[in-house]
DNA sequence: TATTGTTATACTCTATAACTATA
DNA sequence: TATAGTTATAGAGTATAACAATA
């Protein structure tokens, strides 16, 4: 059946065994020990915040990531939102037609490729994203408050260590 | 090189960049000072590897957690799971009834709560989950192969600095 | 009355296949 | 042929309401 490998290697670092832990005690410690789980748990803690704030402005976090590219690249494709983001093109569609419908940015089309259209933010969508990014660069220190400055700047560059391919 | 503008008829937006990005070149210099947007980056390329790797053990990642879970609270409970993990006790029916059917667990009446069912994992079960807890361990090595394990140990503590509540 | 486990269900997010028009 | 944008749709993940058994 369930034909195991006999390599019985050590299992994980064992915690003072309760056999029946009672309400709200669980011993979490293995989890705790890998990179994925804190980072995820991490994510999710800051990226709820976020949520909250973005709200206000009607975004959610890919809304307002979509608004903050476009407006330090205008002119950028779908397709490049798309591989920047890490969003198939079918799940940006709507989203891009949303905007647009709430007059926050244009389509235009491309300047040297027809198949193209370049996206634009209105007035409205740079009013907009300017706030939003005030939004996003104050809730910083309240997400991670229990950071210094130091820490922040130094789980920052971890983190992008970790994920920037090379 | 004569970089002479004879006639500004409008000024640019914000940024003087090239107002037509070409192919990959994407500014993200913005959402690169967010914690939010790094953490969202980083977990999701660990975790990836992550499934990868649990795939083989027809493990998902909260799978795993719960597995995990249980190997070191033995009698926990689907409450417990859920408090601990941020999952919600209908998402975890059917995940606890798959590992039941898999013969990987089994549930119990619980010793002194008649509502509740004690969550123990069957010898299989202990063995899947020794396994892919070593499976787990050696992979924080390859998933974070740009670290140091002094830079490991470091993220490990700012990331859950973040998250901890109090 | 409150809680555990559960069912049913709805909503969101993500993924795949295929079409069109341009290159 | 390959790519940009789009449509339709399927699947996974996450959410709320309500119920029976027990505390």
């Amino acid at each position: 059946m369930p034909s195991v490998q006999p390599i019985k290697k050590k299992t994980a670092p064992t915690v003072p065994a309760t056999p029946t832990p009672p309400t709200g005690s669980v011993d979490t410690a293995f989890l705790r020990t890998l990179v994925g789980y804190n980072a995820r748990r991490a994510s999710l803690a800051v990226i709820e915040v976020f949520m909250e704030r973005m709200a206000v402005y009607g975004l959610k976090v890919v809304d307002f990531s979509v608004l903050s590219l476009m407006a330090h690249n205008p002119g950028i494709t779908s397709r490049q939102l798309c591989a920047t983001l890490d969003v198939l093109p079918p799940n940006l569609v709507g989203l891009i037609a949303a905007l647009e419908r709430r007059g926050l940015i244009e389509r235009r089309p491309h300047p040297s490729d027809g198949r193209a259209l370049g996206l634009h933010l209105t007035p409205a969508g740079m009013d907009l994203t300017a706030q939003a990014e005030q939004t996003a660069a104050d809730l910083e220190m309240d997400a991670t408050g229990r950071l210094t400055a130091a820490e922040r700047k130094t789980l920052i560059r971890l983190l992008q260590k970790v994920y920037s391919r090379g």
